[in-house]
DNA sequence: AATGGCTCCAACCGCCTGTGG
DNA sequence: GCCACAGGCGGTTGGAGCCAT
């Protein structure tokens, strides 16, 4: 059943691309621009795949930074195998490249370091872990409530993204354009902190009237009493604030920041001080990285502070698994 | 020099979605 | 609503190059 793919019509080539076919392709796009890829002895979709993998201008080719080393584990961790997501917070790479670098080094890399490349978690210990005990019961949950969240808001750019983009005519020579423009921003960011501003609230209101908050349930620490709600709010914002250190992405948080300031005000009608954001920003991220790292460690059987273990070797691997969850948590610190 | 194993990556394949008739 | 088609995306593959034996 289906349709004889396109490439095995009459007269198509196939196969590697001459230095020929490529001059071609390039005056073609550049008399007709990027959009319509009927043209030459080729199908679409391998002229396609051509140009946004090997003879776009602005590709990048070479080596991976360890800025976009880091990058691209800490988006997959987030993302999973969305490779065409993960390309777009990596200027001047395509997802093809993407794809093989994390297959070809990545991968191993992280399945050396003992963390299974797929789920990011520690192998063959959080499934296993739970084992009736109440306490990784309830951590499973908080990893299994936080991946519902993850998903919710993933959807939900999505479907942000796609109606904005159809509302300003980007569909119009989309490839041309998306390839052209600056590094959209981090949207898997934005997303978070809508889950943060959402979490935030409803941590306000419980506040008020009680109750476990999904504030609480993402380790942000704001049971306490003595935290105003535009505390809280700067806490978020003091989040992408800290992040902002890499000057690549600055711009984009600053923007982001104020954008989100504003929303929060006009959210609640409270004003988030300046001053409060990088405060609550170490709090938020100490408490986030203190929540999942123990929570890992409560995964991995580990015990910090307990000087149960002897031995050496696993106390450096825990450590750096532990630097690993770090990394994650502080996505976009590099 | 020949051979086999391994790595890397460009290109292909299959599925899905959007669009227009 | 249905169909045909093009484009997008993620998974997979084939072959070139490298290295050890």
């Amino acid at each position: 059943m289906g349709r004889t793919p396109c490439c095995y019509a009459d007269g198509m080539n196939r196969g590697p691309w001459t230095p020929e076919e490529d001059q071609k392709l390039l005056a073609y796009s550049q008399q007709y621009g990027c959009g319509s890829w009927r043209c030459l002895q080729r199908c679409g979709k391998s002229c396609r795949l051509r140009w946004n993998n090997y003879l776009r201008p602005d590709i990048k080719r070479g080596e991976f930074s360890l800025l976009e080393d880091r990058t691209i584990i800490q988006l997959h961790a987030l993302l999973g195998n969305r490779w065409s997501a993960i390309a777009t917070h990596l200027p001047k790479r395509t997802d093809n490249e993407i794809k093989n670098y994390w297959n070809t080094h990545l991968k191993k890399r992280l399945a050396m370091m003992g963390i299974d490349p797929v789920t990011h978690k520690p192998k063959g210990t959080v499934l296993e872990s739970a084992n009736g005990d109440p306490k990784n019961a309830s951590n499973l949950s908080h990893i299994a409530q936080w991946e519902s969240t993850r998903l919710e808001a993933e959807e939900r750019l999505v479907r942000e993204s796609q109606s904005s983009a159809a509302a300003s005519g980007m569909l119009i020579n989309q490839t041309i354009t998306s390839k052209l423009a600056p590094p959209r921003c981090l949207d898997v960011l934005k997303v978070w902190q809508s889950v943060m501003l959402e979490s935030m609230l409803a941590a306000g209101n419980d506040r008020h009237g009680g109750g476990d908050s999904a504030g609480s349930f993402l380790g942000l620490g704001m049971g306490g009493n003595s935290c105003d709600i535009a505390s809280d709010q700067a806490s978020a914002l003091g989040f992408l604030e800290i992040n902002a250190s890499d000057q690549t992405y600055s711009n984009e948080f600053n923007e982001i920041s104020t954008m989100q300031l504003h929303k929060m005000n006009l959210a609640t009608g409270h004003n988030v001080g300046d001053h409060h954001q990088h405060h609550y920003a170490d709090g938020v991220l100490n408490n986030m990285g203190n929540h999942i790292i123990s929570t890992n460690s409560l995964i991995t059987g580990s015990n910090a502070g307990s000087g149960s273990s002897s031995n050496a070797v696993e106390e450096r691997a825990r450590n750096e698994k532990n630097y690993y969850w770090h990394d994650i948590i502080n996505m976009g610190n590099y």
